[in-house]
DNA sequence: CATGAATGAGACTTCATTCAT
DNA sequence: CATGAATGAAGTCTCATTCAT
């Protein structure tokens, strides 16, 4: 834990203030003019510390994921069962799309860039994110805990349970207390994949 | 089943063309010129049948979104169980993915318009979406089909994993039968569902 | 000698214009709203002629340099000696300069242009330009009409006279008849390197 | 000779750094960071000791031409025919291109600068130079040395002839003895312009 | 004095939309 | 009706210049 240097002090509010526009409207609707209004700053001052529009979206999305895995990964140490793993995945996620929520809309929504380096590499990280889970619950199957099924249908169940979670939050403002939802989807999806004793 | 009108039948040249260009290049990538282009008629002539570059989108959108709905419906007629439901509306689902690909990969991951009318029409389709399928839920644990939950947790479940199939379905062109892949999923969503007896 | 299309009219123009903009700004100082309005059309019709600035710049020397080379060619020919060949060049050359005295200043003068492509082409039509003068003027000592020398030092001294001609005509409006400019300078080059009997 | 002040130093760093820059690129394509890099200071810096980045470009030159004249000059004392002064005028010439290819490209192509300031002063310094080769073959009419000719128009051929070997010099990197080059084009030029007896 | 982060005027270019033919 | 040439608003990006440190 180590204090900002005044450049990356800046450069997080930059940062900021385009998480602010980008996800209220949108990649291609957002200016420049208007990060750099949100951020107090002048618009050539943005080309300082990014060289473009896409650059700069490319660094703020990567900036988002990177808080989000870490946030995952401080949930899942420790965890032994599938079970615990899921439900601390499920109370991570759904505690970050909380707390960012903006971000969330654009990681889990607004992914339509067309600039071809960072769809691959959006496409890249989902693959990864995939596969991290699906070694998780070939594990399970290996162990006894889950049953015998494809471990990718599994997976795309279980991704797919996340993914859709964030709409009622972010959306709609969903008013549900953390862990009871965690709890409920976790049952559902656990008795889905459970091995039945 | 009546003849189409000359004028509906260019315009449902345009809305093919503007379809395969949008899902192309995404909707602010995609020019007027372009989907002229591509339907073969001068740029003026779109707006002869559409106000403007959103609304054509839209009304594409539209025309895509009822062809789903119109294909599930024909799935779902005549189904008595809740699980018959499911598994008819994966089957659909994954049918129209893989025949209206381009389409799909608009509907479910193309979202990033920022016209308000076109957002708030897409959210209530959403809406609209879970609703029935909520209410075919709540019946399924009124008539014991389903055990006691939260109807709504249900339907994030079923919503959550019919959203997450298109993206290897139609991205990655994952080959795999339908009928396999349907009843895989509806087991895993009834396992987690059902009223066990 | 065919009709112009409308579209090589207005390509004209816009290159009249250029012609005009270019030649009194130069080409950094120029801008495309200036050439639109010396032109009387909207800024974006240029682009529907030229791709971009540069090309327009490119386009705009090279029929230039071509009518430029024209016009000579239509001195030169039936030339027989090496002494009526240089005598048409220099007449060719001052009327060209005060008919197209912009064009002029251009080709002689504004080659500071840093784009390559341009840079390259330009140092190609010059080095052509001294190859065959060159050519002509080691005929004319194979003939004995020239003296024993260095035929590319004479090809220097012949360009470098041609070369410093615009200054004063198109600069200072040097009002001096053309037959006797012309005569007068071959006088002094033919001097230089006739062979003396 | 006497001893530069530091401020005097440091103004010459900056010079000989723009002279790099400006020569490489070209007045626009030159940026004051690069040329301030070039310097190994500060891009403010620059400021205090020029009050613009024209005004740099113009004192460059100034200084550069300065260099020029006063290498001509120290060729040019104590020569006593016509014959003479233009066969050192030419070996200074010569050397001068090949000591400064850098600076010799700015003053003999890179002359587009619309600043009108530099312009005139540029134009000024040709007229005088001009003025002065003019004065000294008048003199050489007058002595008889020379026959009787139009002697703007001699002037012309000289400085036409003079200009037109940096191309070669410079761009091509032309190889060949300073003293026979003199040679020849003095040859050349005197056999145009000599008194025949 | 020296610096370089900050700035914003201004340039090129795109493209949805219009309208005369 | 159909067209596509013409348009200009709007957006991204550059870079000379300033000024607080």
């Amino acid at each position: 834990m180590q204090a900002k240097s005044p450049k990356e002090i800046k450069r997080d509010l930059i940062l900021d203030a385009a998480l602010k526009v980008f996800s209220e409207k949108g990649y291609h609707n957002a200016t420049m003019n208007e990060i750099a209004t949100a951020a107090g700053i002048g618009k050539g001052t943005i080309y300082e510390y990014f060289a473009s529009k896409i650059q700069l979206f490319q660094q703020m999305l990567a900036r988002g994921l990177y808080t989000y895995f870490e946030s995952l990964e401080m949930q899942n140490l420790r965890r032994k069962t599938v079970e615990e793993m899921i439900h601390s995945l499920l109370e991570g996620h759904i505690l970050f799309c909380r707390q960012h929520s903006r971000l969330t809309r654009l990681v889990f929504w607004d992914t339509q860039v067309q600039d071809d380096e960072v769809k691959d590499w959006m496409l890249q990280m989902r693959k990864e994110k995939e596969a991290r889970l699906q070694k998780i619950l070939e594990e399970g199957i290996a162990s006894g805990e889950l049953r015998q099924q494809d471990p990718y249908i599994m997976t795309l169940v279980v991704t797919g349970v996340i993914a859709s979670i964030w709409a009622p939050l972010v959306l709609d403002g969903w008013d549900i207390e953390t862990n009871y939802l965690a709890d409920a989807i976790t049952d559902v999806i656990m008795r889905g994949i459970r091995n039945q004793v």
